[in-house]
DNA sequence: AATTTCATATCGTGA
DNA sequence: TCACGATGTGAAATT
C-alpha cells in the first residue's frame, strides 16, 4: 500500500507514524491544533490554531492555515525533521544550518496523519515564459519593428548580459530587454544600462558621468548611437515617462500569440 | 467533529466528501495519482504522478509533490473550486477571473482525503523585518552615525516616500534607505532617485541632466547638499562601487540587535 | 559559495 | 482597481 493513514491518533501513535513515514521517504500530511515557532533569518511566533503541516522527503516543511497561497510559516528543502513526543505532546522540530533556521510545531490535538510514498511526474512543460517571448521574436524579428535583424541573444556587456543585442533598418545598434508581463520603471533602468554600455564600449568620447538620457541626435557631441527598445505587453505610467525620457522604444508584445 | 477522512475511496465517494467539505468549508488534503493543466498568465501541463492537492476555503488551490518549497502548480485565492466525475474519474477545476486562470486536476486515483474545519491563529508575530530596522533607528539615530536626526519616515519626493528623512551634525540633509538585508545594486539606484528629487526639491539651479553624482563639495557649483545613506547589514561588490561613484555612505546594521 | 535575474512570484499598502 | 515595493521571497543559471 503506498498510503497509510490513521485518524485521531494518540500523541504516541502519532509519533510512531511519522517516524515510519520518514523512514520510508513518505510525503506527510498532518492536521492538527498547534503552535508554530521559527527562528533563523528573522523569528516569528504563532499563537494555537487548527493548521495543516505538510513535511517533505527533501527536507522542506509547510505550516498552511485555511487562507492564502504561502504557508503561514515553513522550512526549506534541505531541512531535517525529527518528531518527538514531549510532555505527553507531539512536537516536530525542523532544523537547517547556512544560515542557521528552526522551525518547531508544538500540537495539543493531533487530527489526522497521512503518508504517501511518491513516484514520478515531476517534470513540468510550462509554456509563456521569457525564453518563449525570445524564441518568438527571433523568429519572427518583424514583430519588433520592420527591418530590425537580431544579432546575438545573451550578449554580454559592462552591464551584464543583454536580451536581444540587433541592429535596426538603418544599421543602428539596438539594444532588446524582454519582458513577459506588464513593467514597472526599474525594467526601462536596466535597459538604460545596457544602452549606457554599450555607449561606452562602442566608444565614449566625452559626455561622462552621466546616465543614458538616449537621444543621440544631432547636436556637436558625436555619442554613439544605440536605441533602446522594451519589449513587454505594456508598461506602467511611471515607466512610459522614463522611457520618454530616455528616448527608448516600446513595442506591445505578448510572449506568446493571442489566440 | 472536526475532521472527516477517508482512506482509498472510490472516485465517486471522494466526491461526495469533497462537496460536503467545500460545504463546510474545510480545508483540505488529498492524495492521488493526478495529471495537472494550468491556462491563464502562463500555461503548463503536468503528466501523471502521485500529488497532494490542498484545496482552501479561501479559494487557494496548491499541487505539492514530494519535492520543493513551491507548489508545483496552484491557484491564487479568490478562486472557485468545482469536483466533478467524469468518465469515472475525479476531476477537480479552480477558475478564478482578473486574471482569468484555470487549474485543473484529473486523478486516476485517490488514495487518501481529509478536511478539517479551521478555527483560530490565524495572526503571526514577526521579528526582524524592515520595519523593525526602522524602529531601531528612530530609537537609537547614533547607529546610523554620531549626530544624526531623523526627521520622517515616509516623506514624499518626486521620487516616491523615503524610509527615513533627517540632519547630520552639520544639518545637511540626509536620506536613509533600509534593508533588512544584504543588498545589491537596485537598492543603490532607489537611494539615488530619492537624492536627486531631494536636491531639485530643494532647489537645484544647474548641472541639469545627470544622476546623481553626489558630492556636493566645494567647486563652483552650487548643488543642493543631501547626502545618500544606505542602511543593510552587508552591500555585495557591485553595489560598493555604485556607493562610492554616487558619494554615499554604507552603514551596516541589521534589524534586531546580534545576541 | 556568491551574484544576478526570473517568477503563473505572492502579499500588503496606498492612491 | 492599479501601481509599487517588501519578502524569512524561492529557484535557476552563471561566475
Amino acid at each position: 500500500m503506498t498510503v497509510t493513514s490513521v485518524h485521531d491518533p494518540s500523541h504516541r501513535e502519532a509519533l510512531w507514524e511519522l517516524e515510519d513515514a520518514f523512514e520510508r521517504g513518505d510525503l506527510v500530511s498532518l492536521f492538527g491544533r498547534c503552535t508554530v515557532a521559527y527562528e533563523g533569518r528573522a523569528a516569528s511566533d504563532l499563537g494555537p490554531g487548527d493548521r495543516l503541516l505538510v513535511l517533505k522527503p527533501d527536507g522542506a516543511a509547510l505550516v498552511h492555515t485555511d487562507e492564502g497561497r504561502q504557508p503561514v510559516n515553513w522550512q526549506p528543502p534541505g531541512s531535517e525533521h525529527r518528531a518527538a513526543v514531549r510532555e505527553g505532546r507531539l512536537r516536530v522540530v525542523s532544523t537547517r544550518t547556512n544560515p542557521a533556521e528552526t522551525l518547531t510545531v508544538r500540537f495539543s490535538d493531533v487530527h489526522q496523519l497521512s503518508g504517501m510514498a511518491v513516484t514520478g511526474g515531476r517534470d513540468l512543460a510550462l509554456h509563456g515564459s521569457e525564453e518563449d517571448l525570445r524564441t518568438r521574436i527571433l523568429e519572427r524579428p518583424e514583430l519588433v519593428e520592420p527591418g530590425f535583424e537580431p544579432k546575438a541573444t545573451e550578449r554580454p556587456s559592462g552591464a551584464g548580459p543583454m536580451d536581444v543585442f540587433g541592429v535596426d533598418a538603418d544599421g543602428t545598434p539596438v539594444v532588446v530587454e524582454l519582458k513577459r508581463r506588464r513593467v514597472g520603471p526599474d525594467a526601462v533602468g536596466q535597459l538604460a544600462r545596457y544602452v549606457r554600455a554599450l555607449r561606452e564600449e562602442l566608444g565614449a568620447t566625452e559626455s561622462a558621468g552621466d546616465d543614458g538620457d538616449g537621444v543621440g541626435g544631432g547636436d556637436g557631441e558625436t555619442e554613439p548611437a544605440v536605441r533602446g527598445v522594451l519589449v513587454a505587453p505594456s508598461v506602467t505610467d511611471r515607466a512610459a515617462e522614463r522611457l520618454a525620457d530616455r528616448g527608448f522604444d516600446h513595442v506591445a508584445l505578448e510572449p506568446t500569440p493571442e489566440e
